[in-house]
DNA sequence: CTCGGAAATGATATCGATACCATAGTTCGT
DNA sequence: ACGAACTATGGTATCGATATCATTTCCGAG
C-alpha cells in the first residue's frame, strides 16, 4: 500500500479511502491512485485491514453436509447474495455431529466472522456459550426451530409433512404408510414424520405405518427396502410419504419391480423436489423446499442487522409448495 | 490474550507458545494457561495471527456451482482434508463465468489464503496473472488440463467419453449417438464428446450422431427432449452417451414415454454416477467420477507443497470407473 | 563446585491496514 | 473581505497476535 501511495504521491490513508470509500476522495486525486493500484498489481490485504476495522466482512456457514443436493443450493444461495454485498464466505462440514459443529464453530469464531449461519438442529451446551459470547448474528436455517437461538430462516418440517399427508387424504387415499429413517442426530426426518402421524390423527385414519430401518446407508436403498417392509407387513396401503426424493425414487423403484401401478394402486409422495423429481424425470409428486432463498435470505438478515436495521424481523418463514405430478 | 497471560502468570507470547506449540512449554506452565484460557472462555483472534506470521491457515475454493450435485462432493472432500490439517476453507460459486470468477480470485487472495483450488476451465489473462502474482500453490480440479496452471487433482474427461463409448461398442453396439450440450464456457461436455467421436473413428464407425441444444435450461428436460430430436433424425440409433446422468435420466424418461426398450432396443450411458444412478434408483450404466477424492487431493496437494514436501507429484490423475448396470 | 548447553520464558518490533483527530484548502453568504 | 462550514488530505496510534533475539533457569559432566 506504500507503494502505491508513493507512485500516487499521496499517503497510505487516501489510498486505503479510494477503495473503501471513494466518494470521498477528490475524482482526479482517485484516478491518480486507481491507475497506481492498476501498474503494481496491489491486492489489498484483507487480514490487516479487518484487524484494523475490527470487521471482517467474511459470514461461516456450517453445515452437517454439501452431498445429496440438500443443502448445496442453500449454500449457494447464501454465497452469492454474500458476494453481492462484499462479503465472504467461510464454509464448515460438520458431517452430523454435533461434536464437531462444536470444534468447527470454534475455529470459525477465531476468524472473527460478521455473522455465522448453521444448520438448525442440536447445539451442544458449550457452543451455545460460545455464539452466545461472541455477540454476532446468528441464523438457523431449514428447520424454524421453536426457540431459535437469535435468528431463523427456513419452513416447518412439521407442517410440510402434515401437508403433503393431507394432500394425500384429499385426493382418496386412506391406507397412507411412511417411509424415511433418520441419521442419529438429524431430527428432520423425525418432523416430518410427526406431521404425517398428526395429519392421519386429524382424519381419523388409524395408527401410523411407518418404516424407518436406518441400519441401511443409501438413501436409495432403503426406500426399496422399507417399501418392500411395508408392503409386505400392511399389504393394503395406498399410499406412501417418503421423507426424502432419493427414498421415493428408491420406493418407486421396488414399486416397479413388485408391479405395483403408481399411482393407481400406490400413490408415491416425495419431499424436497430435487433435480430427478420433476416432469421430464421421475415425475414425483413431492415437497418443494426454497433452498437457494433460505440462503439469501440468512445472508440478508446477517447483513441487515450488521447494518443496524431497526425493528428487525428475525424469523422468516419461507414456507413449502406441494408440487402435484404423476405419482400421486 | 493478556487477559489469560495474567490470569496464568505468564507472558503473552507463552499463552501463544501454549495454543501453537504446546511441546515447548513446560507442562505445568501449560496447564495453568489452558485453565486460564478455559476460565476466560479466551478464542484466539486469527486474523491477528495470520496477519503477524504471514500464513492465514486458509485456502480458497472457486467453484462454478454446488447445484447438481457436480461440485459439492468435491468441497466437502477439499473442506474435510483442511479441517483435518488445521485449515479453513473460504469458498465462493462463480456460475460458470469466467468474469466473476476472475472478480472471485481477486477478493479470495485479498484474505492471503494458503492456496487456491479452482475448477479448471478458461481463466482469464488477467486472472492468470494475479495468480502467477500471488506465488501460493493452486490447484484446478475436475479435468486434468493439457497445461495446468500449477497443479492438478482430476480426471480426463476426453478418456472418460473414449471409454464409455468403447464400452458401448465392446457390448456389440454399432450406431451409438450422444447428447449432452454444454454450458457456455463449460467445456466438459465439449471434451466428453471429444472421446465419443474419437471412440467412434477408432471403432470405423462412421460419424457422431450428436445433439446438443443448449437453449433448454434443465439438464433432464435437456435429456428427453434432445433423445427425441436424435431419434427421429436417426431412428436405428441403439445406443446413446449422455453428457450426464441428469441427460441420461430425461433420456430414459422420453424412451419408456415412446416404448423404446432398454437396453434391449436402446442402450443408455450416463455421466457421474449421481445418487439416483444406483441399483435401487435407475440402474444406470455410467462413469463414476472421484468426487470426494478430487478435493481431498487436491487438499493435500496444497498442504503438502506448504510443507515444502520435496520432489512434489504435481499432476493426480484419479482415473475414472465404468458402472455397469441394466440400461447398457 | 563450576561451566556448557539445552530448555523455558520474556521484551520488543512488526505484520498491513484503518480509526481518530488534526490541518490545509475551498466555497459561500453577508 | 472575513469567518463559518465544508471538503480533501495527512500523521500517528492501534488492532491482537507472532518472529526474533535475549535472558534466565535447569541439568549433568568433569
Amino acid at each position: 500500500m506504500q507503494d502505491v501511495a508513493r507512485l500516487a504521491g499521496v499517503s497510505t490513508i487516501t489510498v486505503s479511502r479510494v477503495l473503501r470509500q471513494p466518494e470521498k476522495v477528490k475524482p482526479e486525486t482517485r484516478d491518480r491512485v486507481q491507475a497506481a493500484v492498476q501498474a503494481l498489481g496491489y491486492v489489498p490485504d484483507l487480514i490487516a485491514g479487518s484487524l484494523s476495522s475490527r470487521e471482517s466482512r467474511q459470514v461461516a456457514a456450517i453445515v452437517s453436509t454439501l452431498a445429496g443436493s440438500i443443502f448445496a443450493s442453500t449454500v449457494e444461495g447464501l454465497a452469492q447474495t454474500l458476494r453481492e454485498q462484499g462479503h465472504q464466505l467461510l464454509l464448515g462440514t460438520s458431517e452430523y455431529s454435533a461434536a464437531s459443529e462444536e470444534q468447527l464453530i470454534a475455529t470459525a469464531l477465531s476468524r472473527r466472522p460478521d455473522g455465522l449461519v448453521l444448520t438448525s438442529g442440536d447445539h451442544t451446551p458449550r457452543a451455545r456459550r460460545m455464539l452466545a459470547d461472541a455477540g454476532i448474528p446468528v441464523v438457523e436455517v431449514w428447520d424454524i426451530p421453536e426457540a431459535p437461538f437469535d435468528m431463523a430462516a427456513g419452513f416447518s418440517n412439521v407442517e410440510a409433512g402434515r401437508a403433503i399427508t393431507q394432500f394425500l387424504v384429499e385426493t382418496g387415499r386412506r391406507r397412507i404408510g411412511f417411509i424415511g429413517g433418520q441419521h442419529e442426530g438429524d431430527q428432520r426426518g423425525r418432523l416430518r414424520h410427526q406431521g404425517y402421524a398428526t395429519a392421519l390423527k386429524e382424519a381419523g385414519l388409524g395408527e401410523p405405518r411407518s418404516i424407518a430401518d436406518s441400519t441401511i446407508v443409501s438413501m436409495v436403498e432403503r426406500g426399496a427396502r422399507n417399501l418392500a417392509m411395508l408392503m409386505d407387513r400392511w399389504p393394503d396401503t395406498d399410499a406412501i410419504f417418503c421423507a426424502s426424493d432419493s427414498v421415493a425414487l428408491g420406493a418407486l423403484s421396488e414399486a416397479r419391480r413388485r408391479g405395483i401401478a403408481v399411482p393407481e394402486r400406490l400413490a408415491v409422495a416425495g419431499f424436497g423436489d430435487f433435480e430427478f423429481a420433476g416432469d421430464f424425470g421421475l415425475g414425483l409428486t413431492t415437497v418443494r423446499i426454497p433452498g437457494r432463498a433460505m440462503g439469501a435470505a440468512a445472508g440478508r438478515l446477517i447483513l441487515d442487522r450488521k447494518r443496524g436495521a431497526p425493528g428487525m424481523v428475525k424469523i422468516v418463514d419461507l414456507g413449502f409448495e406441494i408440487v402435484r405430478r404423476g405419482s400421486a
